[in-house]
DNA sequence: GCCCATAGTGTCAAAAAGGATACCGTAATG
DNA sequence: CATTACGGTATCCTTTTTGACACTATGGGC
């Protein structure tokens, strides 16, 4: 899907798909779904999912941000600490990820459901 | 997003991940979302969704259909008629898709969230 | 005979998304 | 002194996705 994200202002879409086009991307779901249980650094958000690179991730941390779904705080220390977590409105997106995940755990039987 | 629907058969992701997979690709929200409502014909569609190429509409349809997402019924006619309807599994989205447009609606205040 | 509508398909090309890899500065650690 | 961890950037390349456009078959209307 072709991102729309703080690039094109004016976006025409219904309401659904404008959702949609804030956490397109192959791994903001995840990045979300993750920080639903709490703020995580940038390197604890890679061990968590393993096969996000380190510009993909960057990048739609990035994205999220200008999306003003996450929050970004730098502590100014000289090992970087970079700390991630959802804004209200990240977090106001928690119906939507549950609405998925439900559906997921329900009609796509698997193993791992639970584990992201 | 990468299109993974039907392509790859082990998805690794969590449920999210793979719920989302299912209905990415720029229009197929819209198309579920459209046949929400009833039974539709493809020019019907197409002319519910302006910007689609009738290529990409019939991609998605197809790619719908292959996840048991949609229901394709041809007819016999000498003037093609062809109908898509939800599947019971597609119908079952239901509750995503209106998370998503409640968010929408909350969250992107904008107009055309109705006319979807 | 010509054009319209229906529901597509095929080909080509552009644009976007994603991945691989290398590199940065600093400080602690070995 | 070399290595590691941190949180990235920069560059290049490949794959995916999307779009433009032409083409198809058939039957009906004019």
């Amino acid at each position: 899907m072709p991102k729309v994200s703080s690039k094109v202002p004016g976006v025409q879409g219904c309401a659904v798909e404008r959702t949609l086009s804030l956490i397109d991307g192959k791994w903001k779901i995840v990045v979300l779904y993750k920080l639903l249980r709490g703020t995580l650094r940038f390197n604890e958000l890679r061990r968590l999912i393993p096969n996000v690179t380190q510009r993909m991730l960057t990048h739609q941390l990035r994205e999220l941000e200008a999306d003003g779904l996450i929050v970004r705080r730098v502590y100014a220390q000289v090992p970087p600490r970079v700390e991630y977590s959802l804004s209200a409105r990240g977090r106001s997106l928690e119906p939507v990820l549950m609405a998925m995940k439900q559906w997921g755990d329900t009609n796509l039987s698997s193993q791992g459901a639970q584990a992201a």
